[in-house]
DNA sequence: ATTATTTTGGAACGATTATTCCAATACAAA
DNA sequence: TTTGTATTGGAATAATCGTTCCAAAATAAT
């Protein structure tokens, strides 16, 4: 008698998702997710609990796709050093050729929530140390595998990759010419050599 | 008969200017902003306009103080790469010792209001062309100098150095520890050699 | 003290906020 | 078809949003 399923819950948490990622905590209503869900608010409220709930879940779809799409970049990859100008590619392509100019949701919630909401500091926190971590095993089988320089401390380099990382994020978001945007990551890559 | 003046202007504009650099533009209401000026709402319309014109007014009071601020570190500094070390430290030092973490303003009105507002995306731009510059010009006096290898391209050098305090904005949110972030930024600063 | 103007307290505005509730409807399993 | 539940439309909530208005009070210059 019970019914297997309602709606795709996925495919709305992937909608809500890329409305969050667009414009922000407080500025997406509980209003223009109904309108641009399809959804009803009261499935909505159902489903997923309050806003902020909301928010958390889909946040949390957003890490977990980029975490997979982060480390994709540098598997089947030739050298570490060519992972990472991939990963940096990658970010200019996006911030070029997406026409509402997202950025990373990641660092978006990282200004605007921060200060102010203690659970997401603690996300970001270990969003930020996972990825460092990544970086630092990379950046280590770099060195071991001769294609990084073995005098660079690789905890200091992992840290610095994700903060150049994340100010590609922002400034791709004033400035989309490709071309200057590569010359950028070609400039912050020399800190490997 | 005329008064001469009312309260102090850019007093109320400097803590204005503090919040709305806290919790950004929509998490801060006019009802914030009353309760802490200790100005009537009737008097806040009346001088600054709407919410939209007193944010601008304020965001623009924080970039004038900034910018003098960084062409500050500039002046009296042994060398050019100093110049940089100083304007570094100082944003770990504004990370590390506010405790409100408000981090960089331009950087979260950045992330918050790109994309969907036009006028900011001009401000914010020419705001990173003005920035970039000055940065353009001391790399290529260290390069005049000696201080600053040759060979490297100072508007790329330019472009990136901005890029790398951008993301240490970001990542100072939410990583307050001053000896990491040393090591991020001397990491980063080894692409200047 | 008179005058001109600023600043005030406070109400009022219409719109929007997040959230809850309910009766009606749709639909899959029995 | 019956049954149980998922989903709907839509109203209702109480709070807050940005903004405007006005009469009273405060204050500076005359």
């Amino acid at each position: 008698m019970p019914r297997t399923k309602k709606f795709n819950e996925s495919e709305v948490l992937e909608m809500t998702m890329e409305l969050f990622w667009e414009k922000g905590f407080h500025a997406t209503s509980i209003q223009d997710l109904v309108s641009h869900l399809g959804i009803n608010r009261a499935s909505l409220y159902d489903t997923f609990g309050g806003k902020d709930a909301l928010f958390e879940k889909a946040f949390a779809l957003y890490r977990k796709n980029s975490g997979s799409a982060v480390m994709g970049f540098f598997e089947g990859q030739a050298s570490v050093k060519e992972g990472f100008k991939e990963l940096f590619e990658y970010a200019i392509v996006e911030a070029v050729s997406d026409p509402s100019r997202k950025g990373c949701f990641v660092v978006n919630t990282t200004t605007e929530l921060i200060p102010g909401n203690e659970k997401m500091q603690e996300v970001l926190c270990s969003h930020m140390n996972k990825i460092e971590e990544l970086f630092f095993t990379l950046v280590e089988r770099g060195i071991h595998r001769g294609e990084i320089a073995p005098d660079k401390d690789p905890k200091a380099m992992a840290s610095y990759l994700f903060t150049f990382y994340n100010g590609l994020r922002v400034v791709s978001k004033v400035d989309t010419d490709p071309e200057r945007l590569r010359q950028i990551v070609d400039t912050g890559l020399s800190a490997l050599e």
